[in-house]
DNA sequence: TTGTACGCGTTATCAC
DNA sequence: GTGATAACGCGTACAA
């Protein structure tokens, strides 16, 4: 299939080559009847400027791309939204790119800068542990968003926005004994997992610490085969499986997921088994997706404001990009949401 | 910031550019000693090849676009893992495009096609009219998936994949009669809507008539402003605007959403408003999310059969790829799965 | 096995 | 206002 070029745009119109890349960039000093004449002829032959060529000729783009990893994850949904109106709202094309589980981010990051002349960058999801070393290979700024990654104090076009994972946890978790609850199950990620599964985690200890309640193996239940899947599917295994290990013991007075899909999945699991929420046995989750508030019951979770996060977020590139000087580390404040999943226990029951 | 190229990299290394090329592309023919030293510079450089070079350079490549509009729809989670796995198991490259609201993904395809020398493309979602003019300047073969679009009879470079929405639709809502439901109300897309919302509108109707119900227009919720958003708000928004409707008049027995969080939205208005599901009012949903099967109660639903569906659309975008003769338009059956989100009406209701 | 030279399709810099 | 022409960074005939 023969590939129409500029070339022959120009030969067809009987002009020069650079008379036509200035009809299609709207350059200025053009004449108007030219100009449409070729934009005309541009039209009927169906010609399509190619993109690597004009990438690797220009020296600059107004592009910033969005390097996401796990993009069907429901959390991301509207922050992407968000971070998309931020950005195209100043006038930046938008980029989103999703990263394969098993690709590097910043890797991908890194080719993706010298490809289309990037910005800048802002990274969602992954960015578990990276070294130093890669991410100062990026030579535009970034920033890393709803993960709370330490960054090396030298990285200077780098930044974070994020919550505290850990101490978000321990908020929800103090509630809950707060609201009575002593037995207090969790369902969190591997025991290898060092992101937010272990920082949920340890907030979870601390909370229980604080409240002066030992913390018992048998109520932490971690994902199977170090696999890392906040799902629903997930979240029932593991609810079984607590149930399993509940068998001629006393039932929990509450199971906290720490994420809502977990949270929903245990739910099903616990209905499944005859058990009714809250009556029997109160569900908590966190990060405070829409469905959390719509399940039924509606469940108590901690709500990460995803929408202010992701404004900061562009906010904070953009000002790196005019070379301002910026808060390196962003640390939002979530607001525990309460839910009829969660029922309040009488004193008498201690 | 200076950029490395290969020319430096060749300076470097006392060799010739075409050397350091084979070096990096995996070339048979070069000494394994110089290959070595070239990739050990490049590591110490940090050297990264230009993508848009490559491209424009390289006449062809072994990559399968998959072009979705509204990515963060959990429909389409599921499908797209599926279509990389299946993608990436016949040693194709996978490219995720995202394609926003406002654009059109035919040029979109279009574009990227030149820039990435596509060897395939995959529609997801969008693709409501689509002229065959602008699907023609395809040059390689597409498929249109989950989508169930007329195709002009001369793209022979062209296929859909999907399930019969009118068809489907009256399959749910027939069942929903024989189990003695007559006053069904329905969620669906705004009247403007010419794609799914539209055919599922239509099953419901023909159902009603096969079942000698006569349909009111009162029953019938479009969405507002002309905004098709399949949201659980909008889900809830809906069925708020019924229940105001039904103020004096008897309830539905059924609320139908054409899609599953359409159903959930509603289900949560009417728990808001003091019933009970199934027990007062009956809910069915339209596409089998797994957060359908996860719902309390679960929900009626038909479930499009995803996986396959996937499955079927990269192998016959490979076999049109092979240039091979393939069925130009595959209509997958849908399976109704029970739910207790719809109750069996007592025949003494009538 | 290796190096030279050309071309991929576009934009930017000049002259005119 | 317009037209040559030189890059942009890489892959690949072809010659060595």
């Amino acid at each position: 299939m023969e590939q129409i070029t500029i070339r022959e745009i120009a030969k067809l119109c009987g002009v020069g080559v650079s008379t036509v890349s200035r009809a299609i960039n709207n350059h200025p000093d053009i004449n108007e009847e030219t100009k449409t004449k070729i934009l005309e002829t541009i039209r009927r032959y169906n010609y399509v400027p190619n993109n690597s060529a004009r990438n690797l000729k220009r020296s600059e783009s107004r592009m910033i791309a969005v390097l996401v990893k796990g993009i069907s994850n429901p959390f991301f949904g509207t922050i992407i939204q968000t971070l998309e109106r931020e950005i195209v709202h100043d006038r930046y094309i938008f980029l989103l790119q999703q990263v394969e589980d098993s690709e590097d981010e910043v890797e991908v990051a890194i080719q993706l800068e010298k490809e289309k002349r990037l910005k800048g960058i802002i990274f969602l999801g992954g960015m578990v542990t990276h070294s130093k070393d890669s991410l100062e290979r990026l030579t535009v700024p970034y920033v890393i968003s709803t993960v709370n990654m330490e960054l090396p104090q030298d990285q200077e076009s780098g930044a974070v926005v994020s919550i505290d994972d850990e101490e978000e946890s321990c908020r929800l978790v103090s509630r809950l004994c707060e609201m009575g609850h002593r037995r207090i199950a969790i369902l969190t990620a591997p025991e290898s997992d060092m992101s937010i599964g272990r920082s949920r985690l340890n907030g979870y200890r601390r909370a229980l610490k604080d409240h002066g309640i030992e913390s018992s193996e048998e109520l932490i239940i971690h994902m199977k085969r170090d696999e890392v899947s906040y799902t629903l599917d997930c979240g029932y295994e593991m609810a079984r499986e607590l149930l399993e290990r509940m068998q001629g013991k006393t039932l929990p007075d509450c199971v906290y997921g720490v994420s809502d899909t977990l949270a929903i999945g245990a739910c099903k699991a616990l209905f499944d088994a005859g058990y009714r929420v809250p009556e029997d046995i109160s569900v908590a989750g966190f990060d405070g997706l829409d469905i959390a508030e719509y399940y039924h019951p509606d469940i108590m979770t901690v709500c990460q404001p995803r929408e202010q996060m992701a404004e900061e977020t562009v906010r904070i590139l953009l000002r790196m990009i005019r070379g301002k000087t910026v808060n390196r580390r962003v640390i939002f404040k979530a607001q525990i949401r309460d839910g009829a999943s969660v029922r309040k226990i009488q004193q008498e029951d201690e």
